[in-house]
DNA sequence: AAGTCTTATTTAATAGCGTAACTTAACCAG
DNA sequence: CTGGTTAAGTTACGCTATTAAATAAGACTT
């Protein structure tokens, strides 16, 4: 009953482009015969785009090598310097702001600490908005080559008319933060779900690479998920996340700061953990206290327990994945995430595996993510690149180079 | 990172041929016209994808009607004779076997009751085939005209070389139902989960008519779940179901038939809602010892609040479900869904509100299924329905009448 | 009753696509 | 320098959907 819609012989092209784009963008420099192989278009067909993208600028030859007893294949490869594209990632403890060519090499970065007790809308509006400028006086590089900027966020992104962001962490109530950034920036914008666009990250450049079927949980202060489908980053009917975190492991159980009770997130969010061994432990942030925590628990049997329940409570929240979407991989990121899974991995994957039912399970590895606790960023700044690859965000025609 | 594959320009007829079919499929008796702008093909195009139709026999005229001033429409319609399905439900305590026409109407039915101790596979596999030669007998109707089986089972169902059959409840481990049923028909033979193929019934002809994403849940003795999104039936990456049932509600709580403790079915399964009350009941088989149960609430304490709690803890599900997948609507179906939705729906709504997020909850409806308790053979022929839209299923050339 | 208007459908012309078969290019071995 | 071999580019072809014009089939007007 899916609506579906006609498509003509452009779209057609379209795809076939995009198809051939994308395979050349995650295997690097590749001759036209391979990438023929590799997509199923026919020799011809890939002439005719790879031309038209050389044309463009999109894509260079990258001097030919190899011979085997015939003419060299000419390698081909995606111009890093067509256009740049920019990810931002609004944490709760600070904006950062970074800015990468075509394939994702860093070039530029700045940071804003926040006021953990103050998250203003515009104060962070403002943040973004002299970071982008930064970045790109940084990186010599001016707005007109960059292709669009990726934003991820905490809390509900719910996509319509004008996105509103809903962070609940922030004291957010259907901020637009589109419309905000728009008055200061004439570049395309896309907000999305801080845990989506991590998720995506590890999808493409961490743990989750290849994989068709994932889950990566973004565990930090509080809990969320990012969930892929068919190689593609799941989007509900409102847009909104995978709300993992909220998500009942205990009926009636702990209070959680969303309202419920017994929300996953109020027993494995690094707050949430603090709280519950509910004793002072060394540091002033909670990173270090979690960290401080960990260490305690060879000797503290307090500590021990604490981390022993978080991994049971951690691996029937993955079981319920499992169970929920079979997934072929489960991929551990977070700054808190990272911390414990290091240490409680395989607690983890036995309180999953008896939680979830057998077959599901053995489909399913666990692993932690690749990408470290600042892979935000780099994900937001992988939305541009999907337009890009897509042929949805073409650059503009103006001011290109060898166009 | 989603592995594409180029299409060509056949691909592009097929999928509009499938648009327009589908178009006119659930919408049916329509003029070149609307269609065209429902689709949004030309009109020539239309014209000539529709002549194709008729040619083939699969569309007819259906007299023209309607007029206005101009040229009258002619109207279009499938022709429910061109083929038929047929849809096998393999219950718990019962085969039924049903043939249906293109537009699903029922044609004819064979029940084939089964001994609730006895889920031998050669016993259903039987009892499928000579199902299958008694609806064909029945309706007057050659095999030659049917075009493709569909088969709903409980269980997970693992898609590969080989269909496979995981039965917990029938004590089933990697039953190649498939094979076994081949080596008995030649005709095309689909299978899947039960509780996925009474989702799209749902989807297709019930409580779920037009929406893009929803979840259908299937209570009876055990629980299930069908999630749809973006209009389509959710597979995991192995196949197999969303098993819902199996998710934890409560971390160490009851014990459930699947070995893992706390499971959603351990509370609302109609098994384990019968067990938790533990007092005997009237009638000799679950479903009226829970319909007895449901009205003794108005007297008894302890049966209301053993139905409060179901109420709870079905709504934590629903509830579940509400923040993982956003969707627009939530359908609950089942027979045991049915009869504790009829009383408790209010109560569930409630729970549910309680425990998902005000914002994706917002956006949800939560209704109960029109299609009665045996919509699971009607939703396994739409499987066949589904192939025939899409163009895979093709009928065969041979002996068609009109072709 | 004939002409005109209105709308639905069909026809003809056009541009774009991918493919298959063929041609050109580049390199190596002898 | 020639023949063999592999890679890349070119051409002709069959398909596709679209646009625009033509035709069909009624209803309304005068």
């Amino acid at each position: 009953m899916l609506e579906r819609r006609r498509s003509t012989v452009r779209d057609l092209r379209r795809d076939n482009r995009s198809v051939l784009l994308s395979s050349l963008y995650f295997d690097q420099p590749r001759s036209r015969q391979d990438l023929s192989e590799a997509t199923g278009l026919s020799p011809a067909s890939v002439s005719n785009v790879v031309r038209e993208l050389i044309h463009e600028g999109i894509v260079v030859e990258a001097g030919s090598v190899d011979s085997d007893g015939g003419r060299p294949r000419v390698l081909l490869q995606i111009n890093p310097d067509y256009g740049y594209v920019i990810g931002v990632d609004v944490g709760e403890t600070r904006v950062r702001v970074e800015l990468f060519d075509l394939m994702m090499t860093e070039r530029a970065k700045a940071d804003y600490p926040l006021d953990p007790r103050e998250h203003g809308v515009s104060v962070i509006v403002e943040a973004i908005l002299t970071g982008l400028d930064a970045v790109m006086a940084n990186a010599g590089i001016s707005p007109s080559s960059v292709l669009e900027i990726g934003v991820g966020v905490p809390g509900i992104v719910e996509d319509g008319p004008e996105v509103l962001v809903h962070g609940q962490t922030f004291g957010w109530e259907s901020v637009p933060l589109e419309r905000l950034l728009r008055s200061g920036t004439g570049l395309p914008l896309y907000i999305d779900n801080g845990a989506k666009t991590m998720g995506q990250a590890e999808l493409w450049f961490g743990a989750g690479r290849g994989a068709q079927n994932a889950v990566v949980c973004l565990i930090g202060s509080g809990v969320g998920a990012s969930i892929i489908t068919n190689g593609q980053t799941r989007r509900g009917s409102t847009s909104s996340a995978a709300e993992w975190g909220h998500t009942t492991v205990v009926v009636g159980g702990r209070g959680c700061r969303c309202g419920s009770r017994g929300c996953l997130e109020a027993y494995i969010g690094a707050e949430a953990i603090l709280d519950r061994y509910g004793l002072p432990l060394p540091g002033d942030d909670q990173e270090s206290a979690l960290a401080a925590l960990i260490d305690m628990a060879a000797t503290s049997a307090a500590a021990a327990e604490i981390l022993d329940d978080t991994a049971l409570y951690l691996g029937v929240g993955l079981a319920d994945l499992i169970n929920l979407f079979n997934p072929e991989r489960i991929i551990l990121g977070g700054w808190a995430g990272l911390l414990l899974g290091e240490r409680l991995l395989p607690a983890i994957r036995e309180a999953a595996r008896q939680h979830s039912l057998r077959h599901p399970f053995a489909k399913t590895s666990i692993e932690l993510g690749r990408l470290g606790p600042d892979a935000v960023a780099l994900g937001a700044a992988t939305l541009p690149i999907e337009h890009f690859l897509n042929g949805t965000a073409s650059a503009r025609e103006n001011d290109r180079p060898g166009s």
